[in-house]
DNA sequence: AGCACGCCGACT
DNA sequence: GTCGGCGTGCTC
């Protein structure tokens, strides 16, 4: 008998195959079988995506046969493949390029009998450690919380402050889909991998109960052999909770019944290469697929959902999802397999916030720290330093000095944040204006003092740093402004002054630093972060990647040194991020019922009349973002409507635009649909317009609707793989469409 | 993306 | 005379 399959492979959008492939079989392959099958002159993974009737119009010469079926395996379920299909259209890439990239690495590699070994591993055995779920007591608000989310279908966003006891929640909602039903599976996603674990160990201390092997980890610190182990787990159901990162969201859970999103607000979440997936809006998406699976009643239901490519009405933030089929059933909030999509956040995305405002994800509040509730004032009090009123070009203002000194002298630890590491952003000639730029990009190269190089960030270029100016010989050639290397610095030296500071029992003071810099080796973050514990630190100096999840007990004083460029960046989402990071800051400080009373928020700005800071000095979220809001539906922005980004790179800045510009042309010409409510603008240089020698531009694309964008977008691809062809874009090195982007 | 084929410069 | 540079083109 002789069957015939479409099969996905790894094929990248740009290429001609970007489509399934038409294979010939032995055996009848249901969809999602995976199977080896020659591309060329390789050997390759494949996914086999449909059964076809008969070979159709293609000659029986043209298609070769499949070589071998991973048949250990369960076929990937029509959910996992709907996900997979909608994420290649929506972010329009091909489906064999998501498809692969969502499996193990090593799953492509594998051989069928290897693969048949790695399956014979015998299974742990469930624990009989008890369940200590029902013996932590909760809060009010959390109880309050865990009822309302049980009582709702909706995505729900949980905001909650810092300290307000998220993670518990989270914890009681995954206890309770897997108490209910045995093979029920619970996804978990942080941002980063430095987050998880943390979180791993409280979640595997939280189910020990259920055997250690139920709790399984996914992002890309893992080694290929356990990413694939985790992978296999998770498949086979025995995984029963799964805890990752972005990747995580195309996990194979054949039981999924909860996804939880922690930090749901993280850039993170948007995947910055190659299919520009954001893994939060995936989880929404996924959650509502995995419900109509349940409605549907079997494995193969996704003929009750059909999801054309490029047609797909997705259920992504601002669109309202449309009903599942079999109506009535989902209202009942514990109806069988439907799956829950939980998003957390002290300072959520302004998407999802809207999402809660106009009731198409429900809100569940929590403001309150734990074990702080008897003070009032257990958020950190916020102090803005005018700094039009401070000394000229002073780094820090001598009243934030003053009272850093203070902590130090009471033995409380302080923590000042600076977004630029390095010692300086640029080191300049004071005689013929010469600056440190980076022959290969167009952005100055950092000064690190440290091994006294000229680092460009961006390309990863670097010098020795010259005795002399290169352009004229000078001799005086000074660094200009500050990074976290030299703010370290320069508050050692301001704390030494004539008077220095000292600790309580009279021992010197003691400096830290965190960022890229210090914590590149293995482990170094984790001892960084404990000799902070362990209070032998006084002042810790850091970038952002200090606010983020670390609990310090012992600090008191928070600065924010200076933030003012995101109140006025081209980036719309600038000044979200900021509050965000200030808002996660503040929480840093204080947790410690016994020094919250004290806890300070400093930050210095030249504009302390800014809406922003009035919001952040009541701790006040929801009144950021109304005002926030109010300006993005003025503006058509986000969540208000809907862009892209086509980004091009080519030798030459003008052919990279050229081609952008090209294609917009051709789409106007051919009126292509969805053009009626799509706005191109013209092509504009990146903000970095030069990285490794390669010119960028980008040209943004903005519409109203969503479905108009994605029904133009979808036409537009073929006309831009045209437009490459043409003779005058030969030097182009590639282009790619960034849906929804981050920042534009 | 791989992995071919294909046509021009410095080496055994 | 060959080894190898990466430009162009194809993969059911």
């Amino acid at each position: 008998m002789r069957y015939w399959l479409r099969i996905v492979v790894a094929t990248p959008a740009h290429s001609s195959v970007a489509g399934p492939l038409t294979y010939r079989s032995e055996w009848p392959l249901p969809p999602g079988s995976l199977v080896r099958v020659p591309l060329g002159k390789r050997e390759v993974l494949g996914v086999v995506w449909e059964a076809l009737p008969d070979s159709g119009d293609l000659p029986e010469s043209q298609s070769r046969a499949v070589l071998g079926a991973l048949d250990g395996l369960a076929p990937l379920s029509a959910t996992w493949r709907r996900l997979v299909g909608f994420t290649a259209s929506y972010y329009q890439r091909s489906i064999g390029e998501v498809a692969l990239a969502a499996l193990p690495p090593q799953l492509r590699e594998l051989s069928t009998v290897q693969l048949a070994r790695r399956l014979k591993r015998p299974v742990a055995p469930a624990s009989d450690a008890p369940d200590t779920t029902d013996l932590i007591a909760l809060s009010a608000e959390q109880e309050r919380a865990i009822a309302e989310f049980d009582a709702d279908t909706r995505p729900a966003l949980l905001f909650g402050a810092t300290g307000s006891g998220k993670t518990e929640v989270y914890l009681r909602a995954a206890a309770k889909v897997l108490a209910s039903d045995a093979s029920a599976q619970v996804l978990v996603m942080v941002p980063e991998i430095n987050l998880t674990p943390q979180l791993q160990a409280r979640f595997e201390e939280r189910f020990a109960h259920l055997g250690k092997a139920q709790v399984v980890a996914m992002h890309s610190g893992l080694t290929p052999a356990q990413r694939l182990k985790s992978w296999l787990a998770a498949h086979a159901g025995q995984a029963r909770l799964v805890l990752g990162t972005r990747m995580a969201i195309f996990a194979s859970l054949p039981n999924l019944r909860l996804i939880v999103v922690d930090e749901e607000h993280d850039p993170s979440y948007k995947q910055q290469e190659g299919a520009r997936y954001s893994a939060r809006d995936l989880a929404v998406y996924r959650a509502m697929l995995e419900s109509a699976r349940s409605q549907a009643g079997d494995s193969e239901g996704a003929e009750a959902f059909p999801l054309p490519a490029g047609a797909a009405e997705p259920a992504l933030p601002g669109r309202r999802r449309s009903a599942p089929p079999g109506g009535s059933a989902v209202r009942e909030a514990t109806s069988v397999g439907a799956c829950r999509v939980l998003l957390g956040s002290a300072t959520p995305s302004l998407e999802s916030w809207q999402a809660t405002v106009v009731g198409r994800y429900q809100r569940l509040t929590m403001s309150e720290r734990i074990g702080g509730a008897e003070q009032q004032g257990s958020l950190p009090a916020v102090r803005l330093v005018d700094m039009n009123h401070q000394p000229k070009h002073c780094t820090i203002a001598p009243p934030l000095l003053d009272a850093i000194a203070q902590r130090i002298a009471r033995g409380e630890q302080s923590l000042i944040f600076l977004n630029r590491r390095g010692y300086a952003p640029v080191l300049a000639c004071h005689d013929c204006g010469w600056k440190s730029e980076c022959p290969h990009c167009s952005a100055f190269r950092v000064f690190h003092k440290i091994d006294r190089t000229l680092r460009c960030h961006h390309c990863g270029f670097t010098e020795r740093v010259p005795r002399a100016c290169p352009a004229c010989g000078n001799i005086d050639i000074a660094p200009v402004g500050k990074g976290t290397e030299r703010l370290e610095e320069h508050i050692a030296e301001l704390l030494a002054g004539d008077h220095p500071v000292r600790r309580p029992d009279g021992s010197p003071l003691r400096i830290a630093r965190i960022d890229a810099d210090t914590t590149r080796l293995k482990g170094a973050l984790e001892s960084q972060l404990a000799s902070v514990h362990a209070r032998e630190v006084d002042v810790l100096v850091g970038t952002q990647m200090i606010a983020k999840g670390h609990d310090f007990r012992h600090i008191t004083l928070v600065a924010a040194i200076n933030p003012d460029g995101a109140l006025f960046s081209s980036d719309f989402r600038a000044p979200e991020r900021l509050f965000g990071l200030l808002m996660q800051a503040a929480g840093r400080a204080g947790r410690d019922a016994d020094h919250g009373e004290a806890s300070e928020m400093w930050v210095q700005t030249f504009h302390p009349q800014h809406p922003l800071f009035a919001a952040l000095k009541k701790h006040d979220y929801p009144a950021f973002a109304a005002q926030e809001l109010k300006e993005r539906e003025a503006a058509g922005m986000s969540p208000f409507g809907f862009s892209a980004l086509v980004r091009a790179e080519a030798r030459d800045q003008a052919v990279a635009q050229g081609f952008l510009n090209a294609a917009a042309a051709a789409a106007q010409t051919q009126q292509l649909p969805g053009m009626e409510a799509v706005t191109p603008y013209p092509a504009v240089p990146m903000t970095i317009q030069r990285v490794a020698n390669i010119e960028r531009a980008q040209m943004l694309v903005e519409s109203p609707s969503r479905a108009a964008l994605q029904r133009f977008l979808a036409a537009w691809q073929p006309l831009l793989h045209q437009t490459r062809q043409q003779g005058d874009f030969k030097s182009l090195v590639r282009w790619a469409i960034d849906v929804d982007p981050l920042a534009i």
